[in-house]
DNA sequence: ATTGCGGTTTCTGTATACACAAGAGTGATC
DNA sequence: GATCACTCTTGTGTATACAGAAACCGCAAT
């Protein structure tokens, strides 16, 4: 999702508004403007280098995206993630995933998912390789919805699940990442990416529902702990 | 999401972008702004009244929407619905509706739905009353949304409902109305309703599942036939 | 007749200036 | 001492001016 400023690889001069919606989004999904953070016209023009007019044309297509909500009168704040949102946003995540994926089993071209499928079998042993296999490991889920994404041929939905996304990067900063977990998640991944392989719109659906539940259910075990941890031992990181 | 603007009924002297946004997005699903229509910035700034400043911020929402896209270089243009989009647009519907019931079933809140079934049980009659009818038909298919939005709880959910909604409005104007297939779709609807007030979400996410189906046919079929009978007599209508 | 080139024109993208509204701070009055 | 009002500051909402780029038109040359 944020790949997209990777993508483009040449230096095109980038409109000004389109750099600041970058950054400003590129900063919220990262967590450096953390949620709750009051922002003003003035002040994040000058930070950021533009002036005010393409900053608010940014900040509409922000708040369109939900990361920011205007406030009355006094500029916009970032908007923040509830443990309530989470579970929200994980059942539209469900709804989503589930189409897109029995979308993509009955549309029945195995090809680009089989090379993932050898990855995904190999995922354990990445995962074994430290923090740099971990990150690979990350690479080859955003190559999986990628293949997902061209799978389903479908704008609106993609653009859904996209936006979706979105909301879920700012959420798995919230909660570090457990190893088992991670292991278990690849696992779920294969059983849907063999479903799809196979054709198997209804597996494959029934596979994604459960992973989405082991997934959430992680989160929010993840989020507990360490607000738990935080509690106890406020200053630990 | 553009229920911030809903919110505020008060006849406040609305800012100038949010007129322009009102009116371009009424302009666009009503159909007066055809789809593929080119619009210039100045061109429409000074129709409606405004500067070319607010102006360009509701274009970048209308774009944000879906409703529209920018040009390379010159200008922008109302989207344009392909059959195609339309199975796209259910696919996503689908998915969408079918959660959003699926949890308004699990919730278990009867209440706002009883009085809605009594509506619905004798819609068959309202339909029998012409043009008014169907009209009030529409209403009560309105409050039948609303009420399925409250009961979600889902503000992402409802707001992707949302965004659907606004292009359904646009294809509904693309196909004349089937008087059978609105007595038809009462009695979905209402199958909906009773499995939704009995709390059984399976049975409510299959009716909806039946009910989109039949939709999908029913919009597909009818824009069929009117390009068949305007492909025969052409300046018909 | 067609194609290439240059001038012109129009339109976008951006900056900035101005007006108005909301809040805070201060002073005066009760 | 507290409260109210006024002003001053600050920030948004809008208009407009300016610059750069892209399309259009005409002209000419092959």
């Amino acid at each position: 999702m944020y790949t997209e400023t990777a993508m483009l690889g040449l230096d095109a001069p980038l409109r000004a508004s389109e750099r600041a919606y970058r950054q400003l989004r590129g900063e919220i999904v990262s967590g450096l403007l953390a949620p709750g953070t009051a922002l003003l016209e003035v002040e994040q023009a000058e930070r950021i280098g533009v002036s005010r007019t393409p900053l608010r044309e940014a900040v509409a297509r922000l708040i369109a995206d939900g990361l920011v909500v205007g406030r009355r009168g006094r500029g916009f704040e970032v908007t923040d993630i509830s443990v309530d949102s989470i579970s929200e946003l994980y059942e539209l995540r469900q709804a989503l995933e589930v189409q897109a994926i029995r979308l993509a089993a009955t549309r029945r071209d195995p090809a680009p998912f089989l090379a993932l499928r050898d990855a995904f079998v190999t995922a354990p042993e990445l995962l074994d390789q430290g923090d740099i296999g971990v990150r690979r490991y990350y690479v080859l889920i955003d190559e999986l919805e990628d293949a997902l994404d061209a799978a389903v041929e479908n704008p609106f939905l993609v653009g859904a699940l996209r936006a979706v996304r979105t909301h879920l990067a700012r959420i798995r900063r919230l909660a570090r990442r457990n190893p088992l977990r991670l292991r278990a998640a690849a696992a779920e991944h294969l059983l849907i990416i063999d479903a799809i392989i196979a054709g198997d719109p209804s597996l494959a659906a029934h596979a994604t529902h459960i992973h989405l539940h082991q997934s959430l259910l992680s989160v929010l075990a993840a989020i507990d702990e360490d607000s738990a941890s935080s509690r106890s031992t406020t200053a630990a990181d």
